[in-house]
DNA sequence: TATGAATGAGCCTTCATTCAT
DNA sequence: CATGAATGAAGGCTCATTCAT
């Protein structure tokens, strides 16, 4: 009644499966029409659920967009703190960060164009600060690796906060051109984005 | 029945000059709460007219979105044309270029998170073509300039394309985090953006 | 396909000793939020019980309702029967039906307010009859004792109904501010009640 | 557009006309079928109104129901406070007020009935506290002539403050079966109370 | 001309209840 | 027996827009 996830294994299995689904749909669907322009109307229909059974999985249209910021933000951040924080050279550390970066970009598209379309709501209301300091450890991973390579001298920027920024710019921006099957991979715009960064 | 502007030239002035402030205002309030999410009801509180009023300068919501991307693309489209259109070196037209853009981005700030916020709209319904029409002609613009800069050899791209986008993602994203008294001037971005993009 | 109480007599004891309980708590808390505000999933996070749980004791939520109001007439009928139809002095018939009234009002002050709270209900729909004539079982027979009270000169009223409506006004209200360690017995309140009516 | 009342006064003056209909018509279906139980569909119906226009007037189901009870109690007030602070003798008094306070409840006894139904939310909740503090100031002006009466030996109580309670008690229970045409009127039924306090 | 009352479809969410497991 | 996922109608409310005054 409740909608609280199950706690048995099985059932919490199967829950966390269809939550899963239902996520994936609902960034889709957020991606093309705009997360305020859906209605749950949109998404019973897109998720095959009925109403009752689309909260039993989301709490809330909130907690859904909620639900897309975490499963694009989280599993970014694990993979890239290791790699970041590793002992290599800057610009290998850099490279592989990118390289990561881009392939969860290109996996996860609707997620990270939902996540830019509804920006302004994160970054101003309190219940999103959670999701604003994953962004911004993320972006702190990021310039820790170029602030080492600065000081190592392994790489030269005229500014490097600039530098961050306009990576940031290049790399959120693929997800609203980058196509699964089209003439660049994901570690190819990786890399081309590194060496404009780092070139000269 | 939608009011027809005045024909009368004294009134007509008033009119563009009053619809500008409104245009303007509609653009930071969507800026800030999003354009699907701010209602008409907080347009008449911001801009201080009534609901009849607001119409009578709009037209309609989305006659208004309409009219913010026209504020921003026209102008830039009408500058930009005859820098890239010159015949100086590649590299100095397209320096120009960034230049004259990102102070237009630094002047426009809302007008253009409002844009890539619907952007999702605009690429996608049919009489939104107007918009994509300038958007798709200021990207042929800094594609031609990148183009002859490669052919006659100023410049070297590992991939043009790949460039073009880099770029235009940086600039977009400067939107998110320009401040007119901050640390960088727009000129000084735009050369930032550009050395990145040439440097080497 | 609604449960059925269980009938070995080990089993139908813990049955309705249990469906006391959900009882009890139901009135208190649809005393406290209102019948209607109360939704059954608050009533599962206060028994402790699952919703189908729940449903396995009391059929319906309107049943539930029922079962108060029964666990507050019935008892209070079977107790005042004899007393009104006793054959000591009329006064002293009214004051021991105010006792126990009074003492009953205070044991179930949330059947009682969810009762009232809910009157508009039970006085007009078909399917609370049952209802309907234990109340006004109740009005008879303290109106028979007043008038028993009136024929023998025992009692004087300037108008009797008035006096019986009173009554049911003042004892009834007892619930909204009556605490069990407060300053006034049931019977005390009980004694106050009695005096206002029949002294002079 | 904004539901803000109007301010030229003759708009004013037919919204405040229509909004008091609204409230009437409210309270009437509120106290047969209950707060709770009424949708806003049932008062569209009841009052002719579209939904929008419903809202045009009311603002929310909530501050319909407060604007009820300030209907209610604030013009009891207004009318009470002379009478209560007045300076002839306290029995005088209160029978004044007594005979007020009934007509008062004669004409809106759908008000009392919706504000006795709802007593439970006015009581907890912190947006009632306005009405509460009408409740209380009522009670406080009732009491202090009982308390005057008791000083200067006009009245006797038993326990003044067991009279107040059963006298609240019956008046508020007479919105329960007060008829217009019945038997009797108003003013009888506040003389009758009159005398069953301060009798003997 | 400018106003603001009115529209009514559509919004997100909750609900009492059922039934396969 | 007990569970909790699922139902889907109905809930209160908002909205962009119009038009009589």
């Amino acid at each position: 009644m409740a909608s609280q996830p199950p706690t048995r294994p099985a059932l919490r299995e199967r829950y966390e499966r269809r939550r899963q689904e239902v996520l994936a749909t609902a960034a889709r669907v957020f991606a093309e029409r705009g997360y305020q322009a859906t209605s749950m109307a949109d998404l019973t229909e897109a998720t095959g659920l009925t109403a009752g059974g689309l909260y039993h999985y989301i709490g809330s249209k909130e907690q859904l967009l909620f639900g897309i910021c975490d499963d694009l933000m989280a599993p970014l951040l694990e993979q890239a703190r290791p790699i970041a924080g590793g002992d290599g050279p800057p610009q290998e550390r850099l490279r592989a960060l990118l390289r990561t970066w881009l392939r969860h970009v290109a996996a996860h598209r609707d997620h990270l164009l939902v996540f830019a379309q509804e920006r302004h709501v994160i970054e101003r209301e309190p219940q999103w600060r959670a999701v604003r300091r994953q962004r911004r450890e993320f972006e702190a991973l990021l310039d820790d690796v170029l602030a080492e390579g600065e000081r190592t001298g392994a790489m030269r920027f005229a500014d490097r906060r600039l530098a961050l920024l306009a990576l940031l710019g290049m790399v959120n921006h693929t997800a609203q051109w980058f196509r699964p099957r089209g003439r660049l991979s994901a570690e190819q715009i990786a890399d081309g984005y590194c060496d404009l960064l780092l070139r000269g």
